[in-house]
DNA sequence: TCTATTGTATTATAATTATAGTACATTATC
DNA sequence: GATAATGTACTATAATTATAATACAATAGA
């Protein structure tokens, strides 16, 4: 399980950070395929937000295959099922560091700096 | 002077990343005091965005103090210290990276991956 | 079967964000 | 003084985001 939390001051929606949450938790292997997640009314009255919200982002993420829903029970993790080559994951792998850095930039910060934040992310786990 | 960059995906209002990246800016040393920024019209036309939203953008850093605008003439840099708190820095770090993690997991790329992938480039560096 | 819990759907409302178009006031410069 | 460029103001429109309240359908469990 992760612990959701919402910046309030990012400008960032609210559906959209639990979007990007829920995806980073399972990058992260802390959110494992078939493990169940908050009900939306659970997560509502945790982060003090409309159920409406989380619903929204909960079934954006089902669209996307990335959870399994099931009316009565709950919501779960999916288990992947889309496979994708070496070579595009590298691709891809290239890009994402590209763009963090890239991203970090108009921000002043490095790549040390963005590197140190994951490092830190990641023992804390 | 800096370089203007929206990020579309990432969900924050384009005025909201304005303002970040002038207060940033001038938080580096990158923008200096007395310096002139783009004009409305110009910054609009580079980020292919409305004049109003600069404008806008403009305004509230006007109100912080941090930009002086003169009529006629342009905008500039305001001679006050702006501070980027730990705090703050912290955020924007949280929220880049939970934003490109997220992006990586539809490539089946995990948090692990992406933190060497950015450790290979320091050595590199 | 009954009940509670789950996700889902609907309608309404409001605030925010962005665009479009137009116009005006101020300033620098020729 | 004339002109061009500047910031500013205004109205209108649309999409997005979030809330509120209600109801319904499916499931698990007593």
């Amino acid at each position: 399980m992760i612990e959701f939390k919402l910046d309030i001051k990012s400008g960032v929606p609210f559906y959209r950070q639990i979007v990007d949450q829920i995806r980073y938790g399972i990058a992260s292997g802390r959110l494992l395929p078939g493990e169940q997640i908050p009900t939306v009314r659970d997560l509502a009255v945790q982060l003090e937000i409309n159920p409406n919200t989380v619903s929204k982002a909960y079934s954006e993420l089902e669209i996307l295959g990335v959870l399994d829903t099931q009316q009565g029970t709950g919501t779960f993790v999916a288990h992947k099922e889309v496979e994708i080559t070496d070579s595009e994951k590298d691709r891809m792998l290239g890009q994402i560091c590209d763009e963090l850095v890239a991203r970090g930039q108009q921000y002043n910060l490095t790549l040390k700096e963005i590197y140190e934040h994951m490092q830190r992310r990641i023992e804390n786990e």
